[in-house]
DNA sequence: GTAATTTGGTGACCTACGTCACAATTTTTT
DNA sequence: AAAAAATTGTGACGTAGGTCACCAAATTAC
């Protein structure tokens, strides 16, 4: 752990205060009252911190560092999504039906993370109702991004998916180890390879 | 059109209000709020009610019928998603944005439709901030379908793939052509029709 | 700083499935 | 009810990319 970021929750949710605020501007009690409901987590690189079967408890703002999303298929880990600074990190479908996860999540670097219990943010909700109207907004655009990866796994070939990466991702391209893209992308490791250095 | 099921707007919201009451309880008074904000319309077989390029001003419930969402590449259609009876009929990233649509919507039988243009549900929201928890809900579970879909994608023949499909959706099996079907597993029609009558 | 482990690159091989072409069947139109 | 159009089935064939095996390079551990 290298991290010398400033690491008092104050700060580092700041970016996420802003986002809040640019759908619908919030007072300073409800930050405050956000603010005390997130508790502080640094993980070291290769943590998972949610394992396939548990319920998703928690939503994760990641402050900083890089995570990924898996499942098993046989022995083999198929990555479904990488998530960066500023993001939030959650199992969807477990997060929000309380219910078993059917993938992990591990950190791919050092990472703070301000983590929100689902009961915690339930109590938000009952203080502050208005608040469905912001994650609404975000879970809209997750929604959408999510309908932007299915785009690019139907794309007819690996190039194209590759591509692809590199329109949306390319400044993470050095953070992130290549099985993982080729996992994501849905090709095997060594086309990737060779579709990076070949052409 | 030779459908004569019961044509009055109450008749065929019952289905959303009961879907709305399970998460949260609405006044009447809302309900036809709500009613009143719905414009019922009836399309043929075959009709696209959404074109790529346009905004996708309306949401729509699907009463009764089948639609397909589906995007060109080239000139192939790939079909994106099917939907049902009852179900909330939006190209997302478009109607939440207010952006120009990268899908087409097109109905794949004879259906009746519930209209609500996005200024309405503006104002319906205006009216009744409380609503934004039911659609936060509603959002989440789209969400989570999409998960799936993804996970779908990523089987790793074309054998899993057409076992998702049979498992979540054998009921609509013969309502769909299977052209739609494979483009929408994202395997070749000649690969599904194999499939489905070998083994 | 060296050993151990993980990650990435490259060749050889093979097969699942895409494509093309056309026939059979079903649905729609008139 | 016949004709036209759309959908599905089936064979032949080619290839993109998966798998396996192994080496090189980079990272991590000690």
């Amino acid at each position: 752990m290298k991290n010398a970021a400033p690491s008092d929750k104050s700060t580092l949710l700041i970016p996420l205060f802003k986002l809040l605020n640019e759908l619908q501007p919030i007072s300073s009690d409800f930050e405050e009252l956000l603010t005390s409901s997130f508790k502080i987590e640094k993980v070291g690189k290769g943590v998972v911190i949610l394992k396939e079967g548990e319920v998703c408890q928690n939503l994760w703002f990641l402050a900083d560092g890089l995570m990924r999303s898996f499942h098993k298929i046989g022995d083999k880990e198929i990555t479904s999504r990488i998530m960066f600074t500023n993001h939030i990190v959650i199992s969807a479908g477990s997060f929000f039906k309380q219910s078993a996860s059917t993938e992990s999540i591990e950190s791919l670097a050092d990472c703070i993370l301000l983590t929100l219990p689902f009961t915690v943010l339930q109590k938000v909700y009952a203080l502050h109702p208005p608040f469905n109207y912001h994650t609404r907004l975000i879970t809209e655009d997750y929604f959408f991004k999510q309908e932007q990866r299915l785009y690019m796994l139907r794309k007819p070939n690996a190039e194209d998916k590759y591509r692809y990466f590199l329109e949306h991702y390319s400044n993470y391209l050095q953070a992130i180890p290549l099985k993982h893209i080729a996992s994501y992308l849905n090709i095997a490791r060594e086309t990737l390879s060779r579709l990076r250095n070949k052409k």
